[in-house]
DNA sequence: GTGAAAGCGCTAACAT
DNA sequence: ATGTTAGCGCTTTCAC
């Protein structure tokens, strides 16, 4: 391992020079700092980092914290997520610390071996629940960090999500500018914030349109489980739903194979939206219209958010809503009967 | 920021013996051991990794090098892969590195940036090529490293990989027994070393069995692009194939694409198995009798090897093959019509 | 423009 | 059983 020392000896100078030559300063001459730039390089010199951070007092390294295994089906929007993190890092020159938050276990160990020790300047949280403590702790310990998602309360704190609202809203416009009256809502577990966001987009919707609020249309709280069962039983309703809007790509899966089961026609007897785009969305038979997330944009968007964040900690308060696209694909189209109500004038 | 100078005063000991007493050294009375773990307590105080790894001269960190969507559809594996890795590097108590390899930028920056400066004590190396110039780089440098996956060249460095060969033989294996003796392969990119593996296999089986190769029905090469004409190419030949194999989940959908296009029954008229399990795979319709691969697992090990090696340079070499399990599901029967060439016995 | 000296926070000989 | 001293590799006053 050569050290700056060795080039210090190498060219006859002093460290520091060295140093200085290195990193730029405008108060080492040329010819020296060509001298210094060219044993560095027969050297093959390369600066300790660890040395470095520990002069500096920052790691110069930021740690992200993604959830273990939690929403199996989104695995696609974490990996490009994550590519987007690195990515953002790796252009400023910044490492990228990843921890795997233990599903229970979130304030203990992860975040407090995370946040001792000057490993990181800061830390990416993401999956944030609709009450998350992770935030208080981190505002507690003044650790500088950024949001990926955001609680449903006080929100006096960095974030970056997606206007999951928006998203659900432009499904809405689009399915009831095709006629659509009844639409069901499929939704994940509401403790997570987004899953909160998304159904609110649904109801504001409903309000909008001045459409009435149909208790039985809308069943949140679902799992790869209880998907299908659910899906079977919205779509046998008595006075079924001509669409329905599932808030992730495993239950549209499930819709899609209860319609079949029913024999129902997508999209010709059922409309279906899907929030998030993957493959399986994608490749579904038939593909789905999908609300889309920047998923890699969004992972950068993030990093760079926080690498801001940790270069001025007391910069203004940044929170940031990405609005989602809609992909209109060939899963929606007018419903089959124009709606009940309209034969009444 | 407490250190571990605070905690000395605070109790009225050295810093030494704070540093033993908190490390565990068998030459500190337990009393004093008990009131500096007090002190550290209440004050709060946690090591500073960085200057403990100056002391140390290691990092306590491995790096990772993952591919950036290269391969779009593989995203499940990767995910779960380091979900694994950072399951396994958490238990060891080290830091994980995350860094994306620009697909073409190998060696380059990304390589030696990372394999400079102290920052990581040993890498994973992922998505191994055919012949891939990162393995020279590193032995060259005896930089410390294990590698997931395997060229086809001299393997004279430590890897783990799964053994793609066995696994497609698992598979020709099952649609023989079935009955199949027209059986096609759709494959990826060769370069690849995974690629180049399950070709292999199939080859191999082939030859077991006494069966004779034929060009048109091996197609290798493929992707996202590429994929739906080829596979409708082959499903049309004048002599189809009754069952294909496919190195990955987006060359089945194409096939199930291409099969329901053509009329023909899945699996009455053709039988597919699937390299790789997936979302898309399990949900296809019908779900597809897949070649599974353990990726959370095939993470923990991979990292696991590394962490040991990089304790022990001077180990053995560990070469590790893990033999995926085939797991049958809805997509394989017996083909349709015996065999032509049975008519002739 | 260059160098000497101090110190980041910790560990590890080597005393005592 | 505890303390003294040195030093990991680097940056940074402060001199000259």
């Amino acid at each position: 391992m050569t050290t700056i020392k060795d080039v210090a000896r190498h060219v006859g100078l002093s460290v520091t020079t060295v140093s200085r030559a290195l990193n730029d300063f405008d108060d080492v001459s040329e010819a020296t700092r060509a001298r210094v730039r060219a044993a560095a390089e027969t050297l093959d010199y390369h600066p300790n980092a660890v040395a470095r951070r520990l002069q500096r007092r920052h790691s110069s390294t930021i740690g992200l914290m993604i959830p273990l295994v939690l929403h199996r089906s989104f695995d696609i929007f974490w990996l490009e997520f994550i590519g987007g993190v690195a990515a953002a890092c790796s252009q400023r020159g910044v490492d990228l610390l990843v921890a795997t938050a233990d599903a229970h276990d979130d304030v203990g160990q992860g975040l407090h071996g995370l946040t001792r020790g000057s490993r990181v300047d800061g830390l990416l949280v993401c999956d944030i629940r609709q009450s998350d403590p992770r935030i208080a702790y981190l505002q507690r310990h003044r650790f500088p960090f950024v949001a990926f998602g955001r609680t449903t309360e006080r929100q006096d704190y960095p974030y970056i999500d997606v206007d999951g609202a928006a998203g659900v809203m432009q499904a809405m416009a689009h399915l009831i500018g095709l006629g659509h009256r009844r639409i069901a809502y499929l939704g994940l577990d509401p403790a997570f914030g987004f899953s909160h966001y998304r159904f609110t987009g649904y109801m504001q919707a409903l309000r909008n349109a001045g459409l009435t609020y149909d208790a039985g249309l809308s069943r949140v709280g679902l799992g790869e489980l209880s998907a299908p069962a659910v899906a079977a039983e919205v779509l046998g309703l008595p006075d079924p739903p001509t669409a329905v809007i599932a808030a992730a790509d495993f239950l549209a899966q499930a819709v899609l194979k209860a319609a079949r089961a029913l024999g129902l026609a997508v999209p010709g007897d059922l409309s279906i939206v899907v929030f998030d785009d993957s493959p399986l969305v994608q490749h579904a038979e038939p593909p789905l219209t999908a609300i889309h997330q920047p998923n890699t944009r969004l992972g950068e968007e993030a990093a760079g958010l926080l690498l801001d964040r940790v270069a001025g900690p007391d910069s203004p308060l940044v929170q940031r809503l990405v609005v989602p696209s809609l992909i209109v694909r060939d899963s929606t189209a007018p419903p089959r009967e124009p709606p009940a109500h309209s034969s009444a004038y």
